[in-house]
DNA sequence: TACTTATTGGCAATCGTTTGCCAAAACTTT
DNA sequence: AAAGTTTTGGCAAACGATTGCCAATAAGTA
């Protein structure tokens, strides 16, 4: 930096408050400084500054390893849209793995209490802590993506859930049907919840009787949503008497459980109609065109990052503690009216 | 740190160094500090630490924008296997896009010249520079995966594309397959041309006429794989004589091209056998289940940190600078015996 | 006990910025 | 030309760690 100064015959401080705090330096000037810059290949250490300011200039995302891990098909669209806009905002964007072990915990609380990040989005349903120490107190901005975590006082971008799949299952009870199969991911979990618990209103909405829905899964974790599929097929198997519609916690579930069903037998839509949540682009291209609820992720990641700036600027308090962006419900070939006699193959 | 100090009854100067460099005291002290850090919850702060050291214990990885958006299926499952592997190594992941404009190269360049990052793991067939200023002068070691780059001494970490292709090929044309359609990402892309060039190379070993392969796309960009499958419906419809196998550069081109033949009348493997590239797990699940190569990406993205580090550590010049990871071949019932005649629909 | 070795204490410089302070210089405006 | 305003210079103290140096103390060995 003193080299800069040096060749555009200015002094050093000038050259620190024209890169920093542009306003305060006359224009002509600031090109001097920016021409020697160029001209010595000369970058800010930006350690150096981010230790002064107090602040650094990275954002994490928390990503549960599960989460990541071959299926689902949302977060690479959920990261780029998220790095886009931090960028735009002057920030940059760390990963970070949740995962089972403690290790991984331990990981991000230094992270957060080191300094080395200045805020977080979540997409785990549990804000990390160990030895009594808590993302919670970092002091750090925290943004829950996906999941609404507004309860703990963290402010949350989600969509509708609950609304989208009744609304789904309403659309399929018009076409008749009556005996719904639901393929869960890991139970507890707050999607499985909001989700199944959409299917529930719609049926009651309607006069149904929810004990005419089977739930398959709950077990397995987000690691394999195809083979929770997979499973599925089995439990289906073995009813006695067929549902005749399907509705799966998220598009590999039902991709593969499709490809199950199919295999021994069954016809989509003629004998079984299927949704899924995620609205992943392949869904396009199933045989059948597999009917999804699309999340937009790209403005829920755009969205998060607002929010996150706020917190960061201003004072904390007058921010959206629940921002909630509707899914859209996308129909296709794979649902179709009711089968009137539902035989077993 | 002072109040760690104090609270364990010792110098600041011992807190640093048990902290930092655990050989130089004794057991129990450390202990004692490591009590004391715990009881007042504290971190060290990483960018004072990494200022002093005048090393980032921070890597990036660049992404052309392309790649992430939507397509690609396998970027989930490199992020993960390499994050995973850094984190073992104390290092963080970082994202950084690089997209066609020059506000990205610029800032991927400010990461690296201004100190954030200490290495970059690069996905990308070219880096980054702008203003005279590029990537490779930084000073920062860099890896490169997916794609060779080692003519312009960049180590790389790649699998066979050319012949695993050439192996897939090698095995329709032994089922009697003998006109062939392939296709192409974006051409000139290290991927097309070696990915092509291995179909080729199997055609001359057999002692086919590499004039009986017909090309389609080329023009689109990676962000829409499944656009260009759909494409390539068009470009195969309008073959007067019709190939009867098919080899696409992507799993996503694939899924959507058989979707668009078989809605127009064409049977696989009955008609058209197809192969793709990439292994993603859907494949296993597609109607029919579709014969893919596999890359594996986990091995990989670990080996690109493994060399990583080696670049960090040791005088430079003894690591290797290409790394092949051989790709397999999953069989599926995508491919059969050629149709003997082979009339259009 | 005396001597060697391992471990700690205290001090101060350093990493590369930012920023408050005040004086000096350079412009603008009456 | 005088007064007012904007812009710069120079200085020095931070930010929170690391590290070389040497003295001082503790532990281990003969």
């Amino acid at each position: 930096m003193a080299d800069v100064a040096d060749l555009a015959g200015v002094a050093i401080s000038t050259v620190s408050r024209a890169l920093a705090n542009p306003g305060r330096v006359n224009a002509k000037t600031r090109a001097k400084i920016a021409a020697a810059a160029e001209k010595l290949g000369y970058t800010p250490n930006a350690m150096a500054r981010n230790l002064r300011i107090g602040k650094s200039n990275i954002i994490m995302i928390v990503l549960p390893g599960s989460l990541h891990h071959g299926a689902s098909q949302i977060i690479p669209q959920v990261l780029q849209s998220i790095n886009q806009a931090l960028i735009q905002n002057g920030y940059n964007l760390m990963i970070a793995n949740l995962d089972r072990d403690e290790t991984s915990e331990r990981h991000i609380l230094n992270l957060a209490f080191g300094g080395t990040v200045r805020g977080a989005i979540i997409l785990s349903s549990k804000l990390p802590e160990v030895a009594g120490r808590s993302l919670a107190e970092a002091g750090l901005p925290i943004v829950s993506l996906l999941l609404d975590m507004s309860d703990a006082s963290v402010p949350s971008v989600v969509t509708n859930d609950r609304g989208a799949v009744a609304e789904a299952a309403r659309m399929l009870i018009a076409r008749g049907h009556e005996r719904f199969f639901y393929i869960a991911g890991p139970s507890d979990n707050y999607h499985d919840i909001e989700r199944f618990s959409g299917l529930v209103d719609a049926f009651h909405e309607t006069g149904l009787d929810p004990a005419s829905i089977t739930r398959s899964g709950g077990v397995l974790s987000y690691q394999h949503g195809f083979e929770a599929g997979k499973h599925a097929v089995e439990d289906f198997t073995q009813l006695a008497v067929k549902p005749t519609a399907v509705i799966a916690e998220s598009d590999d579930m039902a991709i593969s459980f499709i490809s199950g069903v199919q295999a021994r037998g069954w016809r989509i839509p003629e004998d079984l109609s299927v949704i899924s949540f995620d609205g992943s682009p392949v869904c396009e291209y199933c045989h059948p065109p597999l009917s999804t609820i699309e999340q937009p992720v790209e403005v829920m990641g755009k969205t998060a990052v607002e929010i996150l700036m706020q917190r960061m600027s201003e004072g904390a308090d007058e921010v959206p503690t629940r921002m909630i962006i509707p899914s859209r419900l996308i129909m296709r070939k794979s649902v179709g009216p009711a089968a009137k006699a539902n035989n077993s193959c």
